[in-house]
DNA sequence: GTGCTGACACAGG
DNA sequence: ACCTGTGCCAGCA
C-alpha cells in the first residue's frame, strides 16, 4: 500500500478513471474539467500517487502522447482494448488517436 | 508566508 | 516531432 488514504478530490479522480470505458482514454485536464475542480497538475499528482490501483493508461496528455517509462505497457493495453492509435511513417505508434479515443463522460 | 517541485496545457521556434 | 518558456494549482520543507 502506497496509500494512507486518498483525498476526496483523489476518489473523484479515481473514481471517473475507474468509468472510462475500455478503448477510450481522456487527458488530465478533461478529468479536472470534468470534475470541475483542481486541475491537470492535481489530476497527474492523485494517478502519480495512487493511479497504479486503476486504468491509469486510459489517463493520458491531452496531445495524446503516452505516459513516459510506461509505453510499452500502455502500448500493449491498448492494442488490447482496441484504442485507436495514431502512428508515425515509420508504422510505430506514436500515440493514442485523441480525435476518436477521448471520452466525454457518459454522454458529451 | 516563501520557494521549489510535479504522471499538465498552451504558444512559439 | 522536439525543446523552451510561461501559467496553473497543490504539497512539502
Amino acid at each position: 500500500m502506497v496509500t494512507p488514504h486518498p483525498s476526496d478530490f483523489a476518489e473523484r479522480v479515481l473514481d471517473v478513471t475507474e468509468r472510462i470505458p475500455p478503448g477510450r482514454v481522456m487527458s488530465y485536464g478533461d478529468i479536472a474539467e470534468y470534475l470541475g475542480e483542481g486541475g491537470p497538475r492535481q489530476v497527474g499528482r492523485v494517478m502519480a500517487l495512487w493511479g497504479g490501483g486503476v486504468a491509469w493508461w486510459r489517463v493520458i496528455h491531452n496531445d495524446g502522447s503516452f505516459l513516459a517509462g510506461h509505453e510499452r505497457q500502455a502500448l500493449a493495453h491498448y492494442r488490447a482494448e482496441g484504442t485507436p492509435l495514431r502512428r508515425s511513417r515509420d508504422g510505430a505508434a506514436s500515440g493514442v488517436d485523441m480525435r476518436r479515443a477521448r471520452w466525454p463522460g457518459s454522454g458529451g
